[in-house]
DNA sequence: TTTAAATTTCAGTCATTACTGAAATCACGG
DNA sequence: CCGTGATTTCAGTAATGACTGAAATTTAAA
């Protein structure tokens, strides 16, 4: 499948952002391309547009499976898997806050309540020390609570309160 | 300087995180340490503590420095430079949403600009997957702009909002 | 059950990034 | 402006992570 100088450049753009966004190079390409895509696309179109290994775009398309981006359909008669992006931009963010927030928030909620287990019997650290650790499990706590709970709400809610901006803090004074 | 196990471990366990951050491990470990550290530290105080070269260290500290997490200070009759991290959690992370935005999306705003700018006088790229770099460009510019309008807003009223959670959107119906 | 297409696994290679240590530079006191 | 201590630069090396391609496995039609 050959791809316009426009497609192209996006998808070269996500690959150039996916180191900072943390996945490799191939997965934000590949990501991008499905992205863009007006119909699924089989492993092999995708590795030929984007001329990657063909195994390398296996193992991408199943982290963009475990990140929920992209999913699996079939077309009658034929036994290849079609893949498909996420089109709804506002769902795609949401299923990339939810990866960043497991991968990045959870675990360290998870040590730091260790470390304050541990620091109970530990009487070389001193207690200001300690009460760092503390404020700061305290605050991704709050933090991770609190989006939970925007998460709950249904979008229109949230995207009428985003779009009141600095209103919202007038009216609930 | 001799780290406590329960500092050793935070610092560990930011060191981990560090890949997933997109930061190196020295950058994360170094601001863990100086997050935690009572007292400013010299930078050879940081290299021994951490066992890494006093040559990363430095620069580690400049990262740290672009991103707004630490500083430098002086004590009276010494030459030496003397680092401390930012103390306020939630200060600290304002400064990582800041960076990340600066780096991961505002590169991505400029490019799809001109994507649409570009893709203007291309005839071959369909209509629908304009549309689609359209839409996205739309929203990030505003959850941009959404972004810089908290930003803006006083800390006291950002977290009355944050507690008041889900009662937000009954209040504002 | 056989066969062939489709997909996945994995060991090895390649590319990238992080880190070290020596040498160069800077900054200040004398 | 010389000398000492502090800091930075940078070339080379080490460590990490990504990618390839061949072999193994799975899947389903015949």
């Amino acid at each position: 499948m050959k791809l316009t100088a426009t497609v192209q450049r996006c998808i070269l753009h996500w690959g150039e952002m996916a180191g900072r966004w943390g996945v490799s190079r191939s997965v934000a390409q590949i990501h991008a391309l499905l992205f863009l895509a007006p119909q699924p696309l089989t492993a092999d179109e995708i590795a030929e547009s984007l001329s990657v290994a063909r195994s390398n775009v296996s193992v991408s398309l199943k982290e963009l499976q475990t990140w929920d981006l992209v999913s699996v359909t079939h077309v009658l008669g034929d036994r290849r898997d079609y893949f498909q992006a996420r089109k709804d931009i506002w769902e795609v963010l949401a299923m990339i806050m939810d990866g960043r927030k497991k991968r990045e928030i959870d675990p360290t909620v998870q040590t730091l309540r260790e470390c304050m287990a541990e620091s109970k019997r530990d009487h070389e650290t001193p207690e200001e020390v300690k009460e760092r650790i503390a404020t700061m499990l305290e605050f991704l706590e709050e933090l991770s609570g609190w989006y939970d709970q925007v998460r709950g709400m249904p979008r229109p809610t949230v995207l009428k309160l985003m779009r009141m901006g600095t209103k919202v803090a007038k009216v609930i004074g």
